[in-house]
DNA sequence: AGAGTCATGTAATTTGTTACATGATTCC
DNA sequence: GGAATCATGTAACAAATTACATGACTCT
């Protein structure tokens, strides 16, 4: 009864929130810059997405705008308000969704794989394999990823490349 | 020199290619509910996605269509055309796509795990980790999947677990 | 002085969503 | 005869893309 905007945040919405706090305060450009610096491309961290959804977000009232002038440029920097707050817990949470698969163009192309020659299967697989090692070799950036994410992306790389190795021997006893 | 129309297919039209490979002849009805039967939520297949794309399909040359009578009910079956055939192979092949991380709420949601408090975040890995379990126990419906989809899913299940309790070590060591 | 980056924005287009609508067929 | 499903489609809307544009500041 209390509640009053059940805000269902998209997963651009979501993410953008979690960046405003941990970088707050913060202009729209640097949001977009952590999206463009993620290992996904998927998040394209494009002008034409971020702009609109910040200010979106500013008139739901989840995040305060701030104007700055720095000599005779003029931007503006945003923090979480107190709904944004509350909004972005609950969709860091949301353990629902979570569990979904998502978008995963390894996945996607795994499931279709039968439909390759034995040849082709194969080779696509060892490349994903090497790909997925020469990823390993490179760390992120120091300056635009935590220590955390570091870490996180690392285990991510380790458990794709043992799921790998696990569809392989199942495609091979074909 | 040879390579006419350079396609570059997303993944929702290379998924469609690959259905209509698997099903064909095939109605557009039947690659939607394929599409809506798939472990992610992402694949709608709602109509409003699926009757256009086929048809845009169709008019790229990538799939052939027939019309098809039963009775009084007209229904447009598909097939892949030579040029569907060889697009569909380069979108199933491409192991730089495959390498991306994509869109993954699980993922989403780790990397920003710091901003909740201890408690909260070891509520949140234990909800998702259950969850997980419980779809261990459900496996998929026979009659959409198929056996190799279905291996497939069953090994990218249990390799989430295990990447979620590699996660929850990290998140103990803090 | 010019390149690069910070900072913001918009226009045209593409693609997907929800929701609705139609009619045939099948099953009970 | 009525509910569910097969089969197709469209209309209004939402959200992202690419591409362009502007201007200030920084660094060499």
């Amino acid at each position: 009864m209390t509640d009053t905007a059940e805000m269902d945040l998209t997963e651009m919405e979501g993410l953008a929130l979690g960046l405003v706090k941990m970088l707050q305060p913060v202009s729209a450009y640097a949001i977009a810059a952590a999206f463009s610096s993620s290992p996904s491309a998927y998040w394209s961290g494009s002008a034409g997405a971020v702009y609109p959804l910040v200010r979106r977000l500013e008139k739901a009232g989840l995040l305060v705008a701030e104007k700055a002038l720095t000599g005779k440029r003029k931007s503006t920097i945003y923090s979480l308000g107190k709904a944004g707050e509350a909004a972005f817990n609950a969709w860091l949470l949301d353990a629902e969704r979570a569990v979904n698969p998502g978008f995963d163009p390894l996945r996607s192309r795994l499931s279709m794989l039968q439909l390759a020659s034995p040849r082709a299967r194969d080779a696509f697989l060892a490349k994903v394999e090497s790909k997925l090692a020469e990823q390993q070799q490179v760390p992120l950036p120091e300056d635009h990823a935590t220590e955390w994410f570091r870490r996180l992306h690392k285990s991510w790389l380790s458990h794709r490349m043992r799921w790998l190795k696990d569809v392989r021997k199942i495609v091979a006893r074909r």
